[in-house]
DNA sequence: TACCAGGACGTGC
DNA sequence: GCACGTCATGGT
């Protein structure tokens, strides 16, 4: 009986792997560590020399090796999408470039395979209300926790998982539920915010100018500027967005000679200087103000 | 011990 | 509208 289970097992695994698919790409403007240490993302865990990375239900391994990125998953245009391997990041960084901003090019000379991640917009809400006023290890436990608690537990590639839980199930956890996660003060903020997702949706965020997104996501509770530039970044593809965090500020200080206090004020600075690209160009000098120089 | 971390909220003015 | 104190938690 127990050698039939084996059996079993074994066709499964095979059958997975089998389902599953990869694809490899040039790794001059796709590094995985660059793409997913640069603080937009917090599921993801080294593995065999690359990474597991998690979003929403979905998971892939990826894994840069010398001139080469290969993802592998069973959901691979998801992550094609979700990797944002239609743009040309040569053309963004030409175009950077052209700015002649001697602190901008070295980062961007440091980071060159960083890539802007499109993620599911309901776990970016979360994970970034939860990122306020924390530190990015903080915040990966705190995420971890949730998704082991409220997800649900599957495995790929021989490791176990857990989804993002849903915020239909996120609705049904009390303020003290996230509390005792270590979400803190922020606790009130993700149940408040579960309830009225659960409520409404946000398919009523879907296709408005950037402007009119914004006013709509600094409606709920622990969504403020900050914030809420992040969710449209990462989670919107809105690339004129430039979240200023304290690490922006430091860069607008030292390196921008900046004199303004107020982050509303540094946002529309940046914003007015990269225009389009500020989403871009503000992951550039974020990854690279706090990990590279 | 004070300060910091991918800040936002409530209050007082 | 704006300035300011406060809000958990863990690391340095």
């Amino acid at each position: 009986m127990r050698k039939f289970y084996l059996i079993i097992l074994d066709i499964s695994f095979t059958l997975a792997y089998y389902i599953g698919m990869k694809r490899t790409y040039d790794s001059t403007y796709f590094n995985a560590a660059d793409t997913l240490e640069c603080g937009q993302v917090f599921r993801f865990k080294p593995y065999c020399g690359g990474y597991l990375v998690c979003s929403a239900d979905k998971i892939c391994f990826v894994k840069t090796e010398g001139d080469t990125t290969t993802v592998e998953s069973d959901d691979i245009d998801y992550f094609e999408n979700y990797f944002d391997l239609s743009t040309d990041y040569s053309k963004v960084i030409d175009a950077l470039s052209k700015l002649n901003i001697p602190t901008l090019n070295n980062c961007m000379q440091l980071a060159k395979g960083l890539r802007l991640l499109n993620q599911d917009r309901e776990e970016v809400i979360y994970s970034f209300i939860i990122s306020q006023n924390n530190n990015i290890p903080r915040i990966k436990i705190i995420i971890e926790r949730l998704c082991m608690q409220l997800g649900e537990k599957r495995y790929f590639m021989g490791e176990p998982y857990y989804t993002f839980p849903t915020s239909q199930k996120l609705a049904t956890c009390p303020p003290s539920f996230f509390k005792e996660l270590g979400a803190g003060y922020r606790d009130e903020y993700l149940a408040h915010t579960a309830q009225a997702i659960t409520l409404n949706g946000i398919e009523h965020l879907n296709n408005l100018d950037s402007a009119t997104l914004k006013k709509e996501l600094l409606k709920y509770k622990g969504i403020g500027p900050k914030v809420a530039d992040c969710v449209m970044l990462f989670g919107f593809s809105k690339m004129g967005a430039f979240p200023v965090d304290t690490w922006v500020i430091k860069v607008y200080k030292e390196d921008f000679s900046g004199t303004l206090s107020d982050p509303v004020k540094i946002n529309k600075f940046f914003v007015d200087t990269f225009g389009e690209l500020s989403g871009y160009a503000q992951q550039y000098l974020f990854y690279g103000k706090r990990s590279l120089i």
